[in-house]
DNA sequence: GTATCTGCAAAACATTTGCAATTCT
DNA sequence: AGAATTGCAAATGTTTTGCAGATAC
């Protein structure tokens, strides 16, 4: 995604390209694993010595309102932020920490308890090996 | 669960079974939601008015050590804990604000991406409506 | 020139740590 | 008495808020 386009999609969704919220949503947008504020941080600050976190705060409010990011809920104590917004699962690798996206199948279906809910949103976070690391 | 039988089980798990112990653990096997230390003292203080904060972090942490504790991995900036074990699901209904339980069916399967990989661990939380507040 | 955005500093929370006082055996 | 536990106070870490100066249109 080139900066222009990144420049459009911000004013498509009603969001002031500033140079800052562009090269935030760049680097979510380019992040494998969905980055905290302090990994966007100490990643942003090496090309813009004068970024605040303040500014990283309150850029990710204001995507997250807009609803081009989500808030990703993954363990520990700092959120976790995601520019994909199709629906997807995440595993995580207990061996080389890596973070992987998958699809989620619409076919899965949970038992009786909740078969008559009406689920508007599935968080799906598996852990375990993956296959680089098991082979290994 | 009695305080004599929960007793009985912190000893089998080579826990010393304070009364601060036992009065945790009791109200969370008690809470039907997975409640945070804040949720916990709140409760606890009302007949315990000397409890610390720091006790109920203290107690939690050696559950969690010993494996009869775990935590849950709900969105927000708090964590909670659960004493359920045997792996279940949670759902959260937007509009009541409730919290369920729910069996994992073991054919749930995920597409290509991770299919290899040892899953270990499954988080899975839902949110939507529950089929009380769907009638209403 | 006015409205918005940035970023510093301080405040507000959640959690951890150090340690002295208390409790249990 | 000796060992573990409790709970206060302070430290740490994350996120939010207030506000003054900078920037954009």
């Amino acid at each position: 995604m080139t900066v222009e386009s990144i420049t459009d999609f911000l004013n498509a969704h009603d969001i002031k390209p500033s140079y800052q919220r562009i090269k935030v949503y760049e680097h979510l947008v380019h992040s494998i694993d969905h980055p905290s504020v302090e990994m966007i941080y100490r990643e942003l600050i090496k090309t813009i010595p004068t970024l605040s976190k303040t500014t990283i705060y309150n850029s990710l409010k204001t995507f997250v309102e807009k609803e081009i990011v989500k808030v990703v809920t993954i363990d520990g104590n700092e959120m976790h932020y995601d520019s994909l917004l199709e629906e997807h699962g995440h595993f995580r690798c207990k061996k080389c920490g890596k973070l992987f996206n998958f699809h989620i199948d619409d076919k899965i279906s949970f038992t009786e308890e909740v078969s008559n809910f009406q689920v508007e949103e599935r968080n799906i976070y598996l852990k375990g090996i993956c296959d680089q690391c098991i082979s290994k």
